[in-house]
DNA sequence: CAACAGATTTTGGTATACCAAATCGATGAT
DNA sequence: ATCATCGATTTGGTATACCAAAATCTGTTG
């Protein structure tokens, strides 16, 4: 059988351009032009749509063409909210479950990111950021919740992006990554919960600045329809 | 346009049998007999396929059918306690942003089971009790969350329906319920985040128990395919 | 009798054709 | 000039046919 992919690597395309910005908000996602200019037929067009509606970068609307969500602040705050909630529970469960490699993988990530972080590129820095979060719902070892977890990471992709390459003061980000972790190598709840906490309620505020600036200026263009 | 359905009609269809226990775990799903069997195209039939696998109801393999996943305990309990810390923080939130009226319906629901409690069938308190939750997350006014916290809910809701209709000591239901509104009312986060761990940790000690004796007797039928 | 090779079957993936609803624009009546 | 109506077009939904990979069955061979 066909390794199983196409709508996925559409899906994965889709996805990376919308992320990146390449396709804005409000974009016209049309199944049939789209699946034209790929070359392939409607049918993975189709369902990598219906994936990323899944995932809320499209919004699918009765009889009228998908469009590029976009992002709300109210929402992006809402998502937030649960994202820190699960980060939380997924710091706390690691305290209890996670191995020593786990940690020691944790402490890796931070010192590399201090390493590099007065020299490499910001979206360097950005992914080390993320596989670092990441890396923490894995260290929970519950399957379930890692997987929500990288959800909504996901979904707050783009603006943590955005808030990422104009970050100005890397170094909070990295002593707070270090405060996270020597939490978690005590094994203590109380103190790697408000570790995260503090952590990701700048990061909070930094997806609230992006989402405001973004908003103001690009304008709310929800009735224009690009081509996607 | 077809008031855009079948799909979702389908997909609605299979998760109620699946659910109910009418499709066992294990049983495969095979989108071409299934398909025929309804009457229906394969395309729908593999798109309602696909939501049910993104639910977690279904487990797609490459180049296999499709096959209704076995509830495992130890992924039962890791969703529990996701869905636990979702519903506290929906608690938590439903403190600040719940309007009276939100709690005077989760009271209505407790009223209602507790006049019912005793006469009515399992099955209806168990729709209250879905409900009572449901409205809980609903009362956070965090459009994410509820949904996510929906999505939950329904994942367990077999286990959940399992261990409803047994449930030796329903008054402990109710008197759970009351001390979470009570909570509520007196727009008390510690208080409300407590009544909710207490209640859901009963919930999290009757599933394992039902997943258990499922497991033990129903035997693991993880070899046989009986058709869909 | 066991093990391997090839054919056959079964599976999901993809392309294509057709349908119906909904939108939008043109045209004609008032 | 305006508004209503009708039709062409665009949209997504569905059905069907074809393809390739993988699993399975089978017959042969060591």
């Amino acid at each position: 059988m066909p390794q199983k992919i196409l709508a996925d690597q559409i899906a994965n395309e889709l996805r990376r351009d919308i992320l990146r910005g390449k396709l804005p908000p409000g974009t016209f996602v049309k199944e049939r032009d789209n699946a034209a200019e790929l070359g392939v037929s409607r049918t993975p067009m189709r369902e990598a749509i219906r994936i990323l509606a899944k995932e809320g970068l499209l919004q699918l609307r009765a009889s009228r063409s998908p469009v590029v969500t976009q992002l709300d602040a109210r929402e992006a705050a809402d998502q937030t909210a649960v994202l820190i909630a699960l980060e939380k529970l997924s710091a706390e469960l690691a305290c209890e479950h996670a191995t020593d490699a786990d940690i020691d993988g944790l402490q890796a990530m931070v010192d590399e990111m201090a390493r590099r972080f007065d020299r490499a590129d910001p979206v360097d820095i950005f992914e080390i950021d993320m596989g670092f979060h990441t890396a923490i719902a894995a260290a929970s070892h519950n399957a379930s919740l890692a997987e929500t977890h990288r959800s909504f990471l996901e979904r707050l992709w783009r603006a943590r992006y955005l808030a990422a390459v104009q970050r100005r003061n890397r170094e909070r980000l990295v002593s707070q990554h270090r405060d996270i972790v020597e939490a978690l190598r005590r094994r203590d709840p109380e103190a790697v919960r408000g570790a995260i906490e503090i952590h990701l309620r700048d990061l909070a505020a930094d997806i609230r600045r992006v989402i405001e600036r973004e908003t103001h200026s690009g304008g709310v263009n929800g009735r224009n329809g690009r081509e996607s």
